[in-house]
DNA sequence: ATCTAATCCTTCGAGATCTAAGGTTTGATC
DNA sequence: GATCAAACCTTAGATCTCGAAGGATTAGAT
C-alpha cells in the first residue's frame, strides 16, 4: 500500500483543523497497515486453492494442539465463538470437519478434521510454507526474524487477558509493570 | 489472547507451552493476532471516548496529508471505496465532516472536517497520543522501535502495490527482486 | 459535435464479525 | 433432590467489509 509510507508531509504542508501526532506514526495503525494487506494476499492465495485464511487457520489450530472445545478454538484463532459457529457448520457441511457431543459431557462439540480435511490441509501447508519463507527473506536473517517476533510476542503479550473482554484501566501497562 | 503469546518468554507466566510442533510460527499469523488485540484494545478506548477506531482513522488521514478524492482517503485509510462511503455518511450525519462537490470537477466530493470534527479529533489526540507512547515503551528504545517500524515498513512495501487489487504471481517478491 | 472510455462515487447484495440473549447440560449449594 | 450458577454452544440482530454493478461527470478520439 503505497499509503503506508506517507511521513512525506508533502512540501507545503497546510495547518488543517485536524493535526496528526507530529512525525510519530501510531505503531498500532503501522501494525496494522502492514498485517492487513499481507494477510489479504495470503487469503488471495488460499482461496486459489479453493479455501480461505480462516479456514485454513481453524485448520492449522486444530491440528497443532487440538483444542478441547469450541470455546478453546475460538481463542486460539482469535475469533468470537459465534464466528467460529458460522465457520465450523459451514466447514462441516464441506465435510471438512466432524463434530461430535462428548459422551462424557454433552455439553462440548468435538471437533475433528476429516480426512478431506487433512487431504485439503496438507496442499495449504505448501502454499502457505512458501509464502512464509519469503515474509522472512523480506524481514532479513534469521536472527532479524528472530527478534521481529519476540518483539510481536511482547506486543500481544501486553493486550489484556481475555482478548478484548475486559480492557483493564491503565492498559497497555508499562513494561515491568505488573 | 493468551494463545497469541505461546512462544514469547514472557516474564512470569507460562501456564501452557502449547507450541506448533514443526516449530515456525507463520509470520503473517503472528503479526495478525499482534495487530488484531491492539486494534481492538485502541479502538476500545476511543469509543469509550464517543467515537470509534475508523472515525479516528479518517480524521486523522483527514488531516494528516488531505486526500483530493474519496478514493485517495479510502486507500491511505486501508479500506474500499464502498466502505468508506459507508463511514463518510455516518460522519457527516453526526457533523463531523462536510461534503461538497468542487465546481471545477463535479466528480468529487470535497471532503472537509468540521469545528465538531476537530474538537473530537483534538480529544482523541490525547488518548492516542498516550496509547502509542505505552506501545512504545513496551518496544524498547527509541531504536528498537525504529528497527522495528522499519521491518513493518518493508513487509508492507512488499505486498503488491494497490493494496489488495492485483496479486502479481510471485507474490511476496523475495528482496531485491524487481 | 458526438461517441467512447476513464474517473469518481454510490448502491446493492453477500459474507465475516461482534454483542447480547437463549438453550442445554453440568456442578455446587442448600 | 431442588435450585441456582456456571460452562458451552447456538441463534438473532447489527455493523463493517468487500466485490460488482450502476450513475454521473469529465477527457479523449473521431
Amino acid at each position: 500500500m503505497s499509503d503506508t509510507s506517507d511521513e512525506s508531509p508533502a512540501p507545503g504542508d497546510e495547518p488543517r483543523a485536524a493535526q496528526a501526532p507530529r512525525g510519530r506514526r501510531p505503531v498500532a495503525v503501522t501494525l496494522w497497515k502492514t498485517a492487513q494487506p499481507l494477510i489479504r494476499g495470503f487469503d488471495a492465495l488460499l482461496v486459489e486453492h479453493g479455501a480461505s485464511w480462516q479456514v485454513w487457520h481453524i485448520l492449522l489450530a486444530l491440528g497443532t494442539s487440538p483444542p478441547r472445545t469450541q470455546r478453546e478454538l475460538a481463542g486460539a484463532v482469535g475469533i468470537r465463538e459465534a464466528t467460529l459457529t458460522h465457520h465450523l457448520r459451514a466447514m462441516e457441511d464441506n465435510g471438512l470437519i466432524r463434530r461430535t457431543r462428548m459422551p462424557d459431557n454433552r455439553r462440548v462439540q468435538h471437533v475433528e478434521v476429516t480426512e478431506d480435511g487433512a487431504r485439503l490441509f496438507e496442499e495449504l501447508r505448501a502454499a502457505a510454507v512458501e509464502f512464509d519463507r519469503r515474509l522472512r527473506a523480506v524481514i532479513g536473517s534469521e536472527d532479524d526474524v528472530a527478534r521481529f517476533l519476540e518483539v510481536l510476542g511482547r506486543l500481544a503479550a501486553a493486550a489484556p487477558e481475555g482478548g478484548r473482554d475486559i480492557l483493564p484501566e491503565d492498559w497497555p501497562r508499562e513494561p515491568g509493570v505488573r
